[in-house]
DNA sequence: ATTATCTATAGATCTATAGATAATGC
DNA sequence: ATTATCTATAGATCTATAGATAATGC
């Protein structure tokens, strides 16, 4: 964390006393948890402001319209995200890793990261539409997600035995993050995959990408 | 299509006059179309009526209210769906296929489908939240779909060198599902998978299901 | 005669503001 | 003295209705 306040932006009135940090926090914390309930258009800032335990016109005095809202709201989940993955692409922390380790390592964040944080793809997906600036960003940082595995994975390319490595190590990232979309927004029919738990999806999953890259499978013991 | 006019249901007023089928027809494409667009929250039905060229009241006089109108456009979407999987999963339209065949067919059914109607994954969504209901028969057509390509593979299990083919059908089933919910969302991060064509998608799809399953690869000439 | 459509508007809800009251920190 | 909060409400928007006008079909 720097030295600014946590919850200070571009979006919302600086923190100039020891409540506003505090209240501005409640007002974001309830607006995440209000719009992935019921997304954004479904959110009233009246209802918002209840449920942070303010009155509307103390959020307006730090949120200027229900755009800002949004926007702050955006801010603080990508920030939070970005430094999740600056936490998880730290360049020491995969020395020795095989493509297995990292796979897993990286199933297993996302789960927890959006566990931690339901409905944050619902949220950055509503506001996109009609916000080319919040699209951009949003899709920045799925991006640098994105880059960033591609990165360990090709610095491992030695490991797949797919005829086109770069081109399977593509699929790979988009199939499990199509996966684990699925899995975290719940739009899976309740048979295979909605019913087991994050290991054995986890497993699953991680025995299908393996399979496809060709990789030797981990030595299990 | 049965004998009834196809846009009757329970939701809304049973048209008695020919005027009033072509005006519910519009209705209901303006609705799904902007519900698609801008989410079911916002969209008003002020916007509904001026998008299909009728006025408020006329909309009134056959949709009692939003959510019978919000019902009646899921209704029209699982009902087409239904007639697509029946057309589909007919008893001898897969006699002497492959698992490769049926999945193929199975990729671009669903992506035509779904190109010819947007957003249908997101008003299922959207209305399945806040209503019991909806969400259970939102499901319910799912996992028809699912099951009726689960019973279709599973009849070629001797084509799955997999240690439990059951299991890797099912996750087979989930994961093409995640990765067509992907690319039709366009939620794909512009690179990989969101840049190919549909053809180039579906062979991809298609190599990863049926190296997961170990199925023998198909003939190719 | 019945049904469908339109205009106008009532009533509810939602965003945003004004102005009074309370808390903070120099 | 400045900042934050609250109450009350203005003004916009949205759902839904009433009642007049137009089209349909027996």
């Amino acid at each position: 964390m720097a030295a600014d306040a946590p919850t200070a932006s571009r979006w919302n009135r600086p923190a100039l006393q020891g409540r506003s940090q505090t209240t501005q926090e409640l007002i974001l914390n309830a607006a995440e948890h209000l719009f992935a309930e019921r997304g954004i258009a479904g959110t009233s800032v009246q209802d918002v402001a209840c449920s942070a335990g303010r009155s509307i016109g103390s959020l307006y005095h730090h949120f200027d319209t229900k755009e800002v809202l949004v926007h702050a709201v955006i801010d603080r989940l990508l920030a939070d995200m970005a430094t999740e993955m600056e936490i998880f692409f730290a360049d020491d922390r995969w020395t020795g890793a095989t493509i297995a380790d990292i796979l897993e390592g990286y199933l297993h964040g996302v789960l927890g990261l959006d566990r931690g944080r339901p409905g944050y793809k619902r949220i950055g997906w509503e506001a996109s539409m009609g916000n080319d600036e919040t699209r951009s960003r949003y899709w920045a940082t799925r991006l640098k997600a994105n880059e960033g595995l591609r990165h360990l994975l090709l610095q491992r390319r030695h490991e797949v035995g797919h005829r086109d490595p770069a081109l399977a190590i593509g699929l790979v990232i988009d199939q499990l993050a199509a996966m684990m979309s699925g899995r975290l927004e719940s739009s899976f029919v309740p048979t295979e995959l909605a019913d087991i738990s994050d290991e054995e999806f986890v497993a699953l999953a991680l025995e299908s990408a393996l399979t496809f890259l060709r990789c030797s499978p981990r030595v299990e013991g």
